[in-house]
RNA sequence: GUCCCUGUAGCUCAGUGGAUAGAGCAUCCGCCUUCUAAGCGGACGGUCGGGGGUUCGAGUCCCCCCGGGGACGCCA
C-alpha cells in the first residue's frame, strides 16, 4: 500500500508536467514535489509548496503557478477538494466518503496496518544496551533499551528483517577488575584478607553476589590456586550479572535475539585474525611496544591502540572484530548501534574501522542518545558503578512501572538530555500520558463488551460515518503508516508517543460527541462499532511498538 | 583548546526551510439521569538564549558570543 502523500505528490508532478507540456508553464526541471501536513487543519489534510519552489525558475508568481497546476490536476477518489491558499500553497482535503471507506481497510489490515515497505527485506541489526556486566543496569540503560527495542520494531514494520542484539563485554581489563573484586568479597566471607583492588568495584551488589556464591559453593574456590579460583568464581559472578540484566530487560518487555559474548571473539581468534587483516591492508603501525591502528591516515585526529604494550588488546580491537562479524560473517546489510553520549567520540574510529575492512561506512549507523540526569526532587543523584552509588533500572521499574517507564523514556528525542526525577515519575504515574492512551484502548474494549451484551454484531456500513469527530479520528488513523515510515527512516521512535496521544485524544473527543451504541439506530451503531474497532487496532499497534500494554480494562 | 548534543510557555518536552510556534503537567473556570469523568470543553501562559547573515520565507540553515551536558587515555 502506498502512502497517500506519495500519491498526492505524484498527482502534482503529473499536473505540473501537463502544464509544461501545453505551454501554460515554462519548461524547467521539476524539483522533488514537497507534500506536508499543514499545522493548521483549516488548510486541509495535505499541502504542497511546489508553486513556491517553481516561482523563481518560471518567473511567475507562486499564486499564478498554483492556479495553473490545480487546473491540470486529474481526478482521484481520495481527494475531496483542492484550494490555492496563502502565498501559493496548494491545499488538499481528503474526500469524506473515501475517508469513511478506509475504516474497512484498517479492519482488514489488522495488526499489519501501518506496515510500509522501505526495507524490502534487507537484513538489519539493532545493537543496544550492551552495558558492561560489571554492575547492575542503571536507569540510563532503560533509555537505550526503550529506544532500541522500539526502533527495531519500527524497522521491522518498515520492511526490514531485524535482529536485536546485546553485546556483553565479558573480556578485557574491566572484567579482570570485576573478577578480582568478586573474589575479594568472596574470600572476605571466610575471613580472608583479600581486598577489592583500587580500580575494582566497591558496590554492595558485589558483596551480595559473593555471599550467595559463598553459600552455594562453600570454601571451594579458596582451595583452588588463586588465579584459577578468581577466574572460575569470576565467570560465575559474571553470568549472574548477565542473567540479572536479562531479567531487567524481560521485565521492561525487551527481548533480544542474541546476547553476543565479547569473549567469543577471542575464543575463535577473530580479534587476532582481524588485526592480521588490518596489517595486510597496511593499517597497522607498531611503536612504543604497542600495536596501533593508523586511523590518522583515514582522516582521524590520531591513531588508536589495538594491542597495548602489555599484550592485552583494547576494547577497540574486539569492537572492530565484532563489527567484522556482523557485516562480513553474519551478513547484515545495515547495522545500527545505539550508544550513550559518553561513547560519542568512538563513532569516527568505529567507522574508520569498518571502512578499513572494506565495509562502506554508511552501512553502520550509530545512534547516540544523550545522558539522563537522575534527580530526587531537586537533588541530583550521582552515579558511579565503582562506588556502587547508582540508581538501578530495577529500582526505577519497581517505582514507576514498565508502561510509564517505557513511555517516559521514549517520549524524548535521543538528542535531548533528559531529567528523570524519580519522585516526579512516581507522582506522575497517575496522570502520565501513557494512561491517557491506555484508557482510550480500554474504553473501546468496554464499548465493544457493552455492544455484545446488547446484541450488536455484524459488519457496519462504514459509509454512514460522516460526523466531524468520526472523520477526524479516521484521519489520525490514516496518518499511522506515514508516521511509521518517518520514524523508521529518520530513526526517531519518539514520534510514536506523540502520535499515540493525539490518536487517543481524537478518540476521547469522538466518544464525547458520538454515542456508539444506540438501540434506536442499529445501522449507525454498527458503523461506529467498526470505527471504534479500527481505532482500537491502531492504538494497539502503536502501543505494541512502544512496548506498552494495551489493556482491555482499567 | 578541539569535537558532538543542547537552550522553545512556570516545569518536562514536541516542532520535515513554509501559513496565526504546539502538547502534557501545573494554575483557574465549566461539563457525569447516557457505552469507563484515568474523560471532554474553555482560560491563562512565548523577545523560540543573544547578535549578525543566507532567501520570497528562519524556532529550523551558516558565522560569532553566552549558558547546560558529553567526549578528547596503551579506560570501556
Amino acid at each position: 500500500m502506498s502512502l497517500i502523500r506519495d500519491e498526492i505528490a505524484a498527482l502534482l508532478a503529473k499536473a505540473a508536467e501537463a502544464a509544461q507540456h501545453d505551454g501554460s508553464l515554462p519548461a524547467s526541471a521539476l524539483p522533488e514535489v514537497p507534500v506536508e501536513r499543514p499545522q493548521n487543519t483549516e488548510h486541509g489534510d495535505y499541502a504542497s509548496t511546489l508553486p513556491l519552489k517553481l516561482a523563481r525558475a518560471a518567473r511567475m508568481s507562486p499564486m499564478a503557478i498554483a492556479r495553473i497546476v490545480v487546473e491540470h490536476l486529474s481526478q482521484s477518489d481520495y481527494v475531496g477538494s483542492v484550494e490555492v491558499g496563502g502565498a501559493g500553497f496548494i491545499n488538499f482535503t481528503l474526500a469524506d466518503a473515501w475517508l469513511a471507506k478506509q475504516v474497512a481497510a484498517v479492519l482488514a489490515a489488522g495488526k499489519s496496518f501501518g506496515d510500509v515497505d522501505l526495507g524490502h527485506g534487507a537484513k538489519a541489526q539493532v545493537e543496544f544496551v550492551s552495558a558492561n556486566p560489571t554492575g547492575p543496569l542503571h536507569a540510563g540503560s532503560g533509555r537505550g533499551a526503550a529506544l532500541g527495542d522500539t526502533l527495531a520494531g519500527l524497522l521491522a514494520k518498515a520492511g526490514y528483517q531485524v535482529e536485536r542484539e546485546y553485546y556483553v563485554n565479558d573480556a578485557g581489563t574491566r572484567m579482570a577488575a570485576f573478577f578480582a573484586s568478586a573474589f575479594a568479597r568472596y574470600a572476605q566471607q571466610f575471613g580472608g584478607d583479600e581486598q577489592v583492588p583500587a580500580d575494582g568495584y566497591q558496590g554492595q551488589y558485589v558483596s551480595e553476589l559473593a555471599r550467595d556464591l559463598a553459600r552455594e559453593y562453600g570454601r571451594h574456590f579458596l582451595e583452588l590456586p588463586r588465579e584459577k579460583a578468581m577466574d572460575e568464581l569470576g565467570r560465575l559472578a559474571l553470568n549472574r550479572m548477565v542473567e540479572r540484566a536479562r531479567g531487567d530487560m524481560d521485565d521492561l518487555g525487551v527481548f533480544f535475539d542474541r546476547w553476543f559474548r565479547e569473549q567469543s571473539l577471542f575464543d575463535t581468534n577473530l580479534v587476532g585474525d582481524t588485526i592480521c587483516l588490518l596489517r595486510e591492508r597496511g593499517h597497522i603501525a607498531e611503536r612504543e611496544g604497542a600495536v596501533w591502528f593508523t586511523t590518522s591516515a583515514l582522516g582521524e585526529d590520531k591513531d588508536n591502540v589495538l594491542v597495548r604494550s602489555n599484550g592485552i588488546p583494547t576494547y577497540f580491537a574486539s569492537d572492530i572484530a565484532y563489527h567484522r562479524d556482523k557485516f562480513l560473517l553474519r551478513g547484515f546489510e545495515w547495522v545500527i548501534d545505539i550508544w550513550g553520549a559518553d561513547h560519542q567520540g568512538h563513532v569516527p574510529r568505529m567507522k574508520a574501522g569498518i571502512e578499513a575492512l572494506g565495509v562502506a561506512p554508511e552501512r553502520l549507523t550509530v545512534l547516540i542518545h544523550q545522558m539522563i540526569t537522575l534527580k530526587r526532587g531537586n537533588e541530583i543523584v550521582r552515579m558511579s558503578k565503582r562506588t556502587g552509588d547508582i540508581v538501578t533500572l530495577r529500582e526505577v521499574l519497581d517505582e514507576v512501572g514498565r508502561d510509564a517507564c517505557r513511555f517516559f523514556f521514549l517520549a524524548r528525542s535521543a538528542d535531548s538530555q533528559m531529567d528523570f526525577d524519580l519522585e516526579l515519575a512516581k507522582e506522575q504515574s497517575n496522570d502520565n500520558p501513557v494512561y491517557y492512551v491506555q484508557y482510550a484502548h480500554a474504553r473501546i474494549a468496554s464499548i465493544l463488551r457493552y455492544a455484545a451484551e446488547q446484541g450488536f454484531g455484524g459488519a457496519g456500513e462504514v459509509a454512514l460515518l460522516r460526523h466531524p469527530a468520526e472523520l477526524a479520528l479516521i484521519r489520525q488513523m490514516l496518518l499511522f503508516p506515514e508516521l511509521v515510515a518517518d520514524a523508521a527512516q529518520r530513526l526517531e521512535p519518539h514520534r510514536l508517543p506523540y502520535y499515540a496521544q493525539e490518536l487517543a485524544r481524537l478518540f476521547h473527543l469522538f466518544y464525547q460527541q458520538c454515542r456508539v451504541v444506540v438501540t434506536e439506530e442499529p445501522e449507525l451503531s454498527r458503523a461506529r462499532l467498526s470505527l471504534v474497532k479500527a481505532a482500537q487496532i491502531v492504538l494497539a499497534n502503536a502501543l505494541g511498538l512502544m512496548g506498552v500494554n494495551a489493556p482491555e480494562q482499567m
